[in-house]
DNA sequence: TATAAAAAAGTGTGGGCACACATTTTTTTT
DNA sequence: AAAAAAAATGTGTGCCCACACTTTTTTATA
């Protein structure tokens, strides 16, 4: 079934059924009848492969993300996602740019985002950052009608076009499972938590998360918090971990909401060890690492690789098919421990594979 | 970048640039080298889409899988993979034919593997069964040089193109880590064993994993076997597991190498749940219902779904691009909880959605 | 009724490649 | 040196669709 057998049987030019099909307007309400009866009778359903190939409009996807660097690795994972969706998309005539900013520099992530509106792009993939000025870059947005998808964090009373990311609080909520299984009755956690962290949103959904478990189940949890000022002061760190750790000898968990996990793992002295359950998130190097040498217990995962796919590909679907994504395209929510993180990560390696043999 | 760019370079005709990408043979070594030098230097990728729409060859892939039912549907999440890769590549002009046979019926086996025969397929993909009648039938694959996959289960000794499923001694060695995790030292396990799997390579795979991570961490668990004849006779199957657990109060934890795991949940006394931590394999409705009711504590995931759907899409690759699949393509180990289930099932659930909307 | 304007329908080219077939060049044979 | 065979190279059509452009038909206006 082609276009031109549609066109035969309904004794009409392809250029009518072409209209129809796209609905382009400018076909008579009978003809339209017949030729759309036509298409439903035999499913016929477009040739994507002719269509992409004739099809001569170009598309731009612009990104806006953090930049990573040694000390933390996180972003580079969806960065590399959407480098393999790129690649993908680009022979429907895609082209993909990335920008990139600095997570402690709102102004460098305003002028990042001036870059990108210079690219004139028909769709946007942002990291969103620094709350009080995404809000202005996002009402701008929404005036161009360029549509945009948030990639990773969320926030809430925008008109993106679609979130894709993990649900905080549930993975929270697995959090807290973990340990209370691992536990058993009555445990007591220590939670770390960073103080430039106070605000973001992911880890205070995972908080609620890991609260809400303990609340819903009826469990007496006895939950210590630590903040930290700062995570260049490693001495002060360890001081105040391994501290709070001596004076309180029943802790058997440890519960750190954010990616900072292998690093605070690593901090706890050898004598306060004593078969911690330690869980955290993120699939960074070094806290695989840390997974490897048993300092981690857990790793929640956030498959970020495929957030920074998805995020290109359903925008990609919007634009060339007008599909509209789910408003939260949610995802998987994986435990990684050092039995299994081999098989996990399989989707990143395959990329680099396939990236770096080209 | 076009063909027609590289022979302007090359002094050639269109024809002549299309022997060498395909290595149709008969071009000068000169040219080819003239070619050849041209393509790499321009980094030159053949446009898929338009190599797809010209491609006039059609490829049959025809598949070999168990059946599935209200008692057991496990094989249909493969099955919907499969599906939901030939809707994907029937582009590209593949035609993927389905078979299936009775686990319990190695007549039927060879049955459909005969009439899987007379689709005279370009490539196959396999879930095989009854080791000797296997034997016979892969050999006579081998004279045809029909090229074939193993999906889901692995058989040693072949020249199959591929394996596509889990590696089974690290999923029972995780299995083994996580009750170690829950239950501390000196963990005390039941294994429930059906005698129907006591020839089937994968649960002992499983089992020899499970048994390898406490020789491994050199940890003391006292393991007791219990063996089920029949899945048929419930009864019979409650009395053995509820005796040995009241006789042996001490036991804290159940390990079920098989997706069985929620009858035998099920199946357990309430007086004598105790705080079980229970751990299985495969997101069958059934045991997703068991983890609901805290019946279960852990399933191992097998990813079946993506297992159905990369078998297709590497036989696709082979057929068409001449891309040889690894040899071991691992499905990764997923750890599923109440929690996190509903994240974790989502490729399927997708494409429920797409399928259905069609 | 003639004419203009608007709506509807038709036509043709190009997108990049695969492959069969045609032509030219080179090598071998007599 | 001519003829035949083999090797190398060139040519052209079709794959299916998108879209701009052209032509025909219908409706509105004077």
């Amino acid at each position: 079934m082609t276009i031109s057998d549609i066109a035969k049987l309904a004794k009409v030019s392809t250029g009518t059924v072409d209209r129809v099909i796209h609905n382009r307007g400018g076909v008579s309400e009978k003809r339209e009848k017949i030729i759309n009866d036509i298409i439903k009778k035999n499913n016929f359903k477009i040739n994507s492969v002719a269509s992409a190939l004739a099809k001569t409009k170009e598309y731009k996807i612009a990104t806006l993300m953090p930049t990573y660097d040694d000390s933390d690795m996180f972003w580079e994972s969806p960065f590399l996602g959407v480098k393999k969706a790129s690649s993908e998309i680009k022979v429907f005539g895609f082209k993909v740019i990335n920008h990139t900013y600095s997570q402690i520099d709102y102004k460098n992530y305003l002028d990042s985002f001036e870059n990108l509106l210079k690219d004139k792009p028909n769709g946007i993939i942002i990291v969103p950052a620094f709350n009080n000025q995404t809000k202005n870059i996002l009402r701008r947005l929404e005036k161009t009608k360029i549509p945009y998808i948030f990639l990773n964090i969320n926030l809430k009373g925008f008109n993106n076009l679609s979130f894709v990311g993990q649900d905080s609080f549930k993975s929270g909520y697995l959090a807290a499972k973990l340990l209370h299984t691992c536990l058993g009755e009555n445990p007591q956690i220590l939670t770390v938590r960073i103080a430039s962290h106070l605000k973001n949103e992911t880890i205070l959904d995972r908080i609620k998360g890991f609260d809400g478990y303990f609340l819903d189940e009826q469990v007496e949890c006895t939950s210590i918090n630590v903040i930290i000022k700062s995570i260049k002061n490693k001495d002060s760190i360890s001081d105040k971990i391994n501290y709070t750790l001596k004076s309180n000898s029943k802790i058997q968990g440890i519960f750190v909401p954010s990616g900072r996990v292998g690093l605070i793992s690593k901090l706890v002295n050898k004598h306060n060890q004593r078969n911690l359950k330690v869980i955290g998130y993120d699939t960074t190097p070094k806290n695989i690492e840390c997974l490897k040498n048993n300092k981690i217990t857990f790793i929640i995962s956030q498959k970020s690789f495929n957030q920074g796919y998805e995020s290109i590909i359903h925008m990609s679907e919007f634009l060339l098919r007008n599909i509209s994504p789910k408003k939260n395209i949610f995802s998987p929510i994986e435990i990684v421990t050092k039995e299994n993180f081999e098989f996990v990560n399989i989707y990143k390696q395959e990329f680099e594979e396939f990236y770096y043999s080209k």
